[in-house]
DNA sequence: GGTTCCCGCTAATCCGTATTAGTAAGGGGA
DNA sequence: TCCCCTTACTAATACGGATTAGCGGGAACC
C-alpha cells in the first residue's frame, strides 16, 4: 500500500490509453512514431493523439531509457576534484572539449570524482559503470580496475597517453615526447650547453615522454642535462644558486597537473632576486593554463587541451557505438611557445 | 531475438542470482540492505555478496530509478555551457561549491546543458528528470517546464533569486539590492553627484534587484543616476564623453555572466585614453570572476558564489528527502569590494 | 465456399530493480 | 500425529514504455 499513495503523479501511456480506449501498445505505437511500421488507422492515432494532448503527457524519460538499455550518459572521472578550487587549473580545456563534443553528440555528462574517496575504493570506480561509457582524466592508470573494465568490454577512454595495460587502454594523448625535444633544441640553438632538468618525484607516462625527448635531444645536441626529482620542497635558492655555478645556464621544469617543479624553481628564483631570461633560462615542458597576473610567460609548448577533450569524446562515442575498427590510441602534436623566460646564456658558452 | 544479441552487458541482478543459486529478489534484499526485515541466513547473504563482487555488479540508476525512485544523482542544468570557453566564467565558482558539497552529500553529478539545443524544446529540459533533483543556473526562467516539474513534486533549486512563478519557486540568491545600495553610498560619500547606471537591455531579476538597490539610494543620498540599457555596441568613447560632459562622475555597470555593461564601458574608456578613477569613478555591481591580468581590480561586491552553491545543493537534497519544512528560499549577503576603480570625483562638486 | 491476405489492433514480454504476499521445509508442543 | 510457528526464501507484481508475435474480421481471389 505504501508506495502506491503517490497518486498525483503525471499521467502515463496507460492513462492515456484508458481514456482513448485502445491499449497501452497502441499509445506507446502512436506517440513514439511507430518506426515498426504497424498498421493504425488515422482515427485511433488522432484518439491517442487528442487523449495525450489533453492530459498533458510527458514521456518518462527513465522508463524510456529502461527499454532502450542506454541512457546517453558520458561519464568523466577525474582523480582530483573536477572543478578544483584553483580556476587556474590544467584540467579545465579538457572539460571544455569535452563538454562541446559531448553535446555535440547528444551526451549528457556524468561526474565523477574520488577526491575525498578512500584509496582504491572499487566501488566509486564501478560507480561510472551507470554511464554508457566513461573518460578518465588522471597521471595514474588504478590497474585492476581499468583491467576490469576492459575485460567487460566496457568503453573507456583515458586522456593522456597510458601504456600501463599494454596496448589494451584506450587513450588521446599529446606528443611529449617531440614537443619536449624541441624545447631542449631551442636552448641548445641559443647557446646552452648545460642544464637542469626540475621533474616530479612520481612517475607517469606524461612524465616519462618528457624525459625521453629531453634525452634524445641531448643526445642530439650533445648539451649536459642533469635530472633532479623533486617534491617541492628541496629546491630552494640555495641548490638554484649552486645549479649555476655549476654551469647549469638553463632550467627545464616539467608540467603537471599540480605544477610542483615549476612552481619550486619560480619561487626560489623570486626568493634569491634572480630573473628569467637574465639570470638563467626557465622552459617549460608543458604550457601554464590561464597564466597568472603577475608571473612572466613561460617558454615552452601548447598542450592542444580541448581538442583532445574533444577528441576523446569522439573515440569514446565511437566506441559505445561498437564501431568495428576504431582507432585506440591517437596522439596529437603540441605547438611551440616562445614565452618571455628563455634566452641566451648569461655568459657565452665557452669553446 | 534482434535485441537480445547485444549480450555482453553490464551484470545485472539476475546473473548474480544465477551463480548464486538463489532467486533475483533475494539478491536485490541482501544487496538493498534488506529494510523490509526479510529473513535471510547469513550463508546465503554471503554467497550473494561473493557473487556481485565477483561479477563486479553495479546496480542500474534507471531501473533503480524507475521502481524506487531515487538514484542518487543531483542534475545540474545550465542554459549555457558549463564550462564556458572563457575561464574566466562567473559560473565557475558556483560549480565549485555544487561539486563539494554533492560530494560531501555523497552525491553523484550530472551535467546538462541546453546550449546547441533548439530554443523552447521542453523534451531537453525534460532529461533532468533522469536525476533526483535539479539545480538549475541562468538569468532566465523557463515558466512552463518549470510550472510543470514544480506540478509534479520534482526537486528543483535555482541559484539566483527568482520569482517569475511567484512564491513557488525554490531558490538561493544573493543579495543584490543592499549590496548595491551600498556601491551607492559610496559613491555619494566619496562626493559623486550624478552617476550613469549602465546595464544590459535584457531583464531579469538579477537586473531588477540591482536597479532597484540602486534606486533606493539614489533616493536616500539624493544623487542622480541616469540608467543606460546597452547591448554593448551602442556605448562608445563618444557616448561616454558626453556623459561626462553632462556632469556624470561615476559610472556604474550592472555584472551578468557575459559582462557586458562593463566591458564596454571599459573599451570605451581605453579606447578614449580615459582612465579611472582619474577621470570618472568605475564601480561594477558585482565582482569579476579571476580578475583579468591587464585589468585593474574594479570596486564592486563579491558575490559570495561557492557558498551559494554549496547551500543550494543543501536545499535540493533537503527537498529530495522531503523535509517538510523546508526553506524553500534563501538570500546570502555580499561584501564590498573596494578595487582600484573608484575614487573622488574629478572637480569636486559645486555646492 | 473455402483459402489467402491484409488491416488494425492487442497480448505478451522485456528492460533491471524493489516490494509484498505467500509457500515450502523444519521444529516444537500438545 | 496433527497443528502451528518460525525460518528462509521465492512468486508475483509494479514501475513506464518499447517491441514483436499473433489474433479476429473482412475483403479478395480461385
Amino acid at each position: 500500500m505504501t508506495r502506491h499513495e503517490r497518486r498525483p503523479s503525471r499521467p502515463t501511456q496507460a492513462d492515456i490509453a484508458r481514456l482513448a480506449g485502445v491499449s497501452q501498445p497502441t499509445v506507446s505505437l502512436v506517440l513514439g512514431g511507430n518506426k515498426a511500421g504497424v498498421a493504425l488507422s488515422d482515427e485511433t492515432r488522432q484518439r491517442v493523439l487528442d487523449a495525450a494532448e489533453s492530459l498533458g503527457y510527458v514521456p518518462d524519460p527513465i522508463a524510456r531509457r529502461l527499454s532502450r538499455r542506454t541512457n546517453n550518459l558520458l561519464g568523466l572521472y577525474t582523480f582530483t576534484a573536477t572543478f578544483p578550487t584553483d580556476v587556474q587549473h590544467s584540467y579545465y580545456p579538457f572539460l571544455v572539449g569535452v563538454e562541446e563534443e559531448a553535446a555535440a553528440q547528444g551526451y549528457d555528462l556524468l561526474l565523477f570524482t574520488s577526491s575525498g574517496a578512500y584509496e582504491g575504493a572499487t566501488d566509486v570506480l564501478n560507480r561510472v559503470r551507470l554511464a554508457d561509457g566513461c573518460l578518465f582524466l588522471g597521471r595514474h592508470v588504478p590497474e585492476k580496475a581499468m583491467g576490469r573494465f576492459l575485460d567487460d568490454g566496457y568503453p573507456l577512454v583515458y586522456i593522456g597517453r597510458h601504456d600501463e595495460l599494454g596496448e589494451r587502454l584506450p587513450y588521446v594523448g599529446a606528443d611529449y615526447v617531440s614537443a619536449s625535444a624541441d624545447v631542449v633544441r631551442r636552448l641548445a640553438e641559443l647557446g646552452h650547453r648545460h642544464l637542469a632538468y626540475v621533474r616530479e618525484k612520481d612517475d607517469a607516462p606524461a612524465s616519462a615522454d618528457r624525459e625521453a625527448g629531453l634525452r634524445s635531444a641531448v643526445a642530439d645536441t650533445g648539451v649536459r642535462a642533469d635530472v633532479v626529482r623533486t617534491d617541492g620542497g628541496d629546491v630552494d635558492t640555495a641548490r638554484l644558486r649552486s645549479w649555476l655555478a655549476d654551469g647549469v645556464t638553463a632550467i627545464v621544469a616539467e608540467e603537471t597537473d599540480t605544477d610542483i617543479a615549476v612552481t619550486a624553481v619560480e619561487s626560489a628564483a623570486r626568493a634569491g632576486g634572480l630573473r628569467c631570461p637574465d639570470d638563467f633560462s626557465l622552459a617549460l615542458l608543458g604550457d601554464r593554463v590561464g597564466r597568472s597576473p603577475g608571473l612572466p610567460a613561460l617558454s615552452g609548448f601548447a598542450i592542444p587541451r580541448r581538442e583532445m577533450g574533444r577528441a576523446a569524446v569522439r573515440m569514446l562515442t565511437g566506441l559505445i557505438a561498437g564501431e568495428p575498427e576504431a582507432r585506440i590510441r591517437q596522439i596529437l602534436g603540441c605547438h611551440p611557445l616562445a614565452g618571455e623566460t628563455v634566452g641566451a646564456p648569461p655568459r657565452p658558452p665557452e669553446h
